[in-house]
DNA sequence: ATGAAAGCGCTAACAC
DNA sequence: GTGTTAGCGCTTTCAT
């Protein structure tokens, strides 16, 4: 309690004041080892009483290990990522694992500079493993420490390398909102998507709406939009003038930019003119009655966790692991027969 | 790029690769110091090619100090509290200085064991700050701590002591909200909150309500509401039924449960019942159309940065810092003059 | 301008 | 069971 307690203690301190060597005191504290009960008590006391807090950075530096696993974050305050980081957390807590996160902005960065600096970083802490889930930083960054440290993706696909993936499967996505279109009766539609640079997650979601569409027959037409949701909204009800029945967006983001936009130029959603989205994380969605896909964030989380734990305890096998999840339809009201 | 090096790789390495020694590498690559500029060069170059990533570590136990700020979160699927990280990150990024996040999770748990459990972890990592973004741990538990580093709490308030804090002003944000209410005609008011051991922040935005509304000579029925926004939502439309003409939620998550609610109940809002919420954070809440609160997430985030710098460049005043700010009202659909 | 040497607080063999 | 000892990889005086 006195100003220079606290984190000022070290293990010597509590040793010293129990009466025995620091290794005992770090036998005692970790409760490992053979001790007699009574001087484990005296040294437990003593830590408590001292307030003494552990410091880690050097428990770590001598143990050559670090216990905790690094998760490379990208902007939570886009909902999928913020719901992700939570399931992540709550995951690795349930698991015994410790996280520690670093985010990335997504400010456009020269060479993606931050993204290094982020991933150097955790590196720099020497994580046992790294979890990454932002599509900044790209494959080819990761590799070449693919070997000193288990590295998974999470949310997104990993084609190739030594790089483990648990992510979303977005063309899956993509194609279930497309038969319900199709389902309904449309047979031309805009698809409303970011542009290759903006999004991967959305041209995957997008090019796998278009193909499924046009296999079925439908004419499509694609719009690159730029990276916030309003971009290019002008453009997809354009296309509806020209005779569109459905806007497909890759976001459910960009599916409230539509629908906002309908209502201010007087078209009826579902009458007029179908709306749909993905993600499906939107509190206050069902009142929307947005059409959409919600995305298996939980079960991502949850796989993405206990890979890296098996991956920890060398429990992988030789292939890097690939595990692809698919969310399910949510039929809402933003999106129904083709009227007019 | 050999399979031993990269991580395996030391500043011993590289000051031999580039034939100097220990401490003329760390100075070049520090920045540090006066060196010739060759010599810097071929360090430099050294580092490069051998793919050296400092082990942080190491570099801050024998500095003795950490350049990392420890971030504590609550669950960041919150909206609120997963914007306020976003923009957290976003400030300290746009400073120069380094988070590091834990979250805890919001189970039930003994005595906020897990909270302690956080704390410890980051104090043992000797972080050079903490901010403290959930109401989960007390200030009794950060106090003793408060003299070896600077702690803030951001986004609620502090009474006393000597823990910092950047805050909401939930209490504006009542009366905010209890004023529009009052303006509109209501006389008869249910508040839906969550009960006092469910949410600080809610019982603070409550309350403050509450008395502007009585103070007002309004009848309120005040209702303590469990964790889940669903909770006590048929309470709520009792009260209405009883002659409720409003019902002020402490939440906008409240808010959209009892909206869905009065939507099955087939209750016209805001034709026979005004509902209004706090928060203002959903995406789409303008197409839902929902009466609130905008919360300053952005200042606060910002404003609890700026301070943080403050306080570990040593330029902090003997008084702890308290900062509050209020948002703004959004004057939505879901809130009319008292009808029948 | 550069090197030598002494730790930072802790863990982990290895003795006793 | 408990103590001794040698570092972990780096920073930082203090010499030179």
């Amino acid at each position: 309690m006195s100003a220079d307690s606290r984190l000022n203690v070290t293990i010597n301190d509590v040793a010293a004041a129990a009466g025995v060597s620091r290794a005992t005191a770090t036998r005692a504290l970790k409760g490992e080892g053979r001790i007699a009960e009574q001087t484990r008590q005296r040294i437990l006391e003593a830590a408590e009483r001292l307030g003494y807090v552990p410091n880690t950075i050097a428990a770590e530096l001598a143990a050559g290990r670090t216990g905790t696993v690094g998760l490379m974050l990208r902007d939570a305050s886009n909902p999928a990522y913020g719901r992700l980081f939570a399931r992540l957390q709550d995951e690795a807590h349930r698991r015994g694992l410790d996280l520690v996160t670093v985010t990335v902005g997504i400010g456009a960065d020269r060479q993606g500079a931050k993204q290094v600096d982020a991933l150097h970083r955790l590196l720099g802490m020497r994580v046992a493993g790294l979890i990454v889930a932002t599509g900044g930083v790209s494959t080819a960054q990761l590799e070449p420490f693919a070997d000193q440290v288990p590295i998974l993706r999470a949310g997104r696909m990993e084609a190739e390398g030594r790089i483990h993936a648990v992510y979303y499967d977005e063309s899956a996505h993509g194609r279930m909102l497309a038969a319900h279109v199709l389902g309904l009766g449309h047979r031309r539609v805009a698809v409303l998507a970011g542009g290759p640079d903006v999004s991967f997650t959305e041209q995957l979601r997008a090019s796998a709406m278009r193909d499924a569409l046009t296999d079925a027959g439908a004419e499509v037409t694609m719009i690159a939009a730029g990276a916030l949701p309003e971009d290019n909204v002008a453009d997809a009800l354009e296309a509806v003038r020209a005779g569109a029945t459905a806007v497909m967006c890759a976001s459910d983001a960009r599916q409230l930019a539509v629908l906002r936009a309908a209502r201010d130029a007087g078209i009826a959603v579902p009458g007029a003119l179908s709306v749909t989205g993905c993600d499906g994380l939107l509190p206050g969605g069902d009142l929307l009655g947005l059409t959409t896909v919600r995305i298996p964030v939980e079960q991502v989380a949850a796989a993405a966790v206990e890979a890296m734990q098996r991956l920890l305890a060398g429990e992988a096998g030789a292939e890097p692991m690939r595990q692809g999840f698919a969310g399910e339809l949510v039929n809402g009201s933003t999106a129904g027969p083709p009227g007019r």
